[in-house]
DNA sequence: TACTAAGCGAGACGGTACGTCGCGTCTTCTT
DNA sequence: AAGAAGACGCGACGTACCGTCTCGCTTAGTA
């Protein structure tokens, strides 16, 4: 209904599609907190250090407004993160493998943008706030069911083993890729060359015979 | 189990052998601050909401005590990260796949250990500090020494294939198990099943033939 | 009861006699803020915490329908208090003292009447607002004039002194009643029996000898 | 204990001898904030539209110092106006009529100060809030003594009858003196006018025969 | 034994940000 | 054109912690 640039989660709004009574929410406002988030963000300001009062000052709003779109700063940061971290990657659909690395390497590079900074932080709330929760997998389901459906068409095609676990497969090529570039989390592996080191392992137990 | 002498900044104390005048610092309240760290950490607290106030209530201690020997809460939470140890599971060396999946399935025992129930809180500060990233890595290097032997003596038993990719196979079983323990990543997959899905997904790509 | 249409200020409505364009005001809207303000300081809301928000939840009316006809919120209070009549108390007129009595409990009994339950909450914005004061002496000049009548009645019939200082006497019986029974004002004195307490202290200077 | 100049209230602070333990409460910053409050007030700000913010501002202090002294802003307001009421009447003692004036006089010069802005909302507010009720009681109380010491001295040298109903008495002096001043109860009646005029009504009820 | 110096607990200090509430104005759709 | 609903920018509320600063009290080593 509403839409802040690709933003996911909006506003805590009734999903019916008959309108709701009162003046409607300002889209100029929705934009411009996002913006200003963003604007803080890429100024220096830490996520963590981000302060609900400077963004409502930077976006010439009232904090009320700021608060009545969004519970708390994670589930605005999350909106923030999602509303660059772009559409969809596109796939060609012709090769498996060619696929999954197009996505990884998406996944990848996150790591050159702003988001970055932030999603570490959302990360941790994760299991503390389960609104939040809701939130995020709202962003990442698009995401999932893609890679689904590009493990599916491989499947039908013959290209892989037809009893492949498809979401642990899946998790187990995107959560090592996460930890690597948001959290460094093994200092031997060298995140750029994730994506395929990642395919190759699991390769031998997907591909069909 | 906690050992402050060790820690990594240690007290701002004076590198002098003579003794210093007047009383000295007690250590019961190094110990006290350092585990009520923990302890606040264990409970849910993530190291960014965690309070200096709260930890010097909860270890009976004056918030002067805490600034006397830490200079703000990172340095703190880097001696706390540091003064983890043990607790390694024990593997029975008998067949790969089973000592895999103890471990995994100690990994999941998310509260049966401190340990693993500080790891969701300190996760949002890895990225933004350094100093608590080597700490960390510090007590992760351990468990991970021990799968990474796991690995390796079933490449000379033949039981496993010569040519895997260790550390990246070591990251898709425990990266996956840590996404969906500690933060639910993937809401369609149950954390208590996984290390077996997680085993018999990538055991096709490592067994020898 | 009540009577908008005897209001001081009045909606701020042309002057005009000819029909106004459009949709004309709704009575039913002027009714029920005045008696949402009523009933809110009938419930203890003082006339200074009293806002223009919950009169219109308690109206069932858009807060722009209060603001179409009251500039701001003292000029709706002093509509308010200026709809207030009637609930005289019946005097029997066969003794002074007893009169008295009766119109002094009359006071005590709070509780009773709307009115006097939305004094204290006034009190304070007397001073303030000159509008304001005139309304509230119009609602109680007919009650000064009751008790007027009852000590110059006295008087002719010899019960009284001739040279009394009425309206002295008369805020003597009443303010030390109302700073007890609304303001606690002494804690020693009990408020339900400084009716009789009063009078009797005041006798010897009011009777005739 | 502590004294903001002729603070009343004070902070909530035990009524022990021995001294608390932590740092002490800065006697500075008691000063400071009862200052402030009195220069905005005497700046033209209205007592009602006193913000804490600006009290804390323009007295260079935290909010909290403010608020850890007084639990609101009215119970600020009843130590700021007592501040300046300054001590109490000095009474000759010679005739009890004269002392009488001498006080009720006084009570009548407090529409000259500061304070005559700030009692009547807090009048309002006393049958709302018992704790300030408290307070406040404890600031008229020295004054109420004062005049129970000077009516109890009279009987006693045979001035006055030695049956009148002293705190009846006295209430029928002050409430309608305070009626007059602060809320300007009876338009009919000059408040300056009052003490005489009431002193004069009662004397007949209370002068020995 | 007394003196000196630092550490100790407690908690107040000037601040910053929080999330909430109400202001008086505005914008939407409905009557 | 007025109705209700409710969002808007604004500004104060009272709370929670920050990192610093007194307090009076240990608790040592030194004189």
């Amino acid at each position: 209904m509403r839409d802040v640039m690709t933003n996911v989660t909006g506003p805590a709004r009734v999903d019916q599609d008959r309108k709701a009574p009162g003046r409607p929410r300002s889209a100029r406002a929705d934009g411009a907190i996002v913006d200003a988030v963003l604007d803080l963000l890429s100024e220096g300001t830490t996520a963590e250090a981000l302060s609900i009062e400077a963004v409502a000052t930077r976006a010439g709003v009232g904090k009320a407004t700021i608060y009545r779109r969004w519970p708390n700063k994670e589930a605005l940061l999350v909106d923030a993160v999602a509303s660059i971290k772009g559409g969809l990657p596109h796939v060609r659909g012709e090769s498996v493998r060619e696929d999954l690395l197009m996505m990884l390497r998406q996944v990848g590079r996150v790591d050159s943008t702003r988001a970055s900074r932030i999603t570490p932080g959302i990360l941790a709330q994760l299991h503390h706030n389960s609104e939040l929760q809701r939130c995020y997998q709202k962003m990442l389901e698009p995401r999932r069911e893609l890679m689904r459906g590009v493990l599916r068409r491989g499947i039908e095609r013959g290209e892989l083993r037809p009893d492949i676990d498809v979401d642990v497969v899946m998790t187990m090529l995107v959560a090592p890729l996460v930890a690597q570039t948001l959290l460094h989390w093994n200092p031997n592996l060298e995140p750029s060359a994730m994506p395929e080191r990642l395919v190759d392992a699991i390769w031998p137990a997907i591909a069909a015979p």
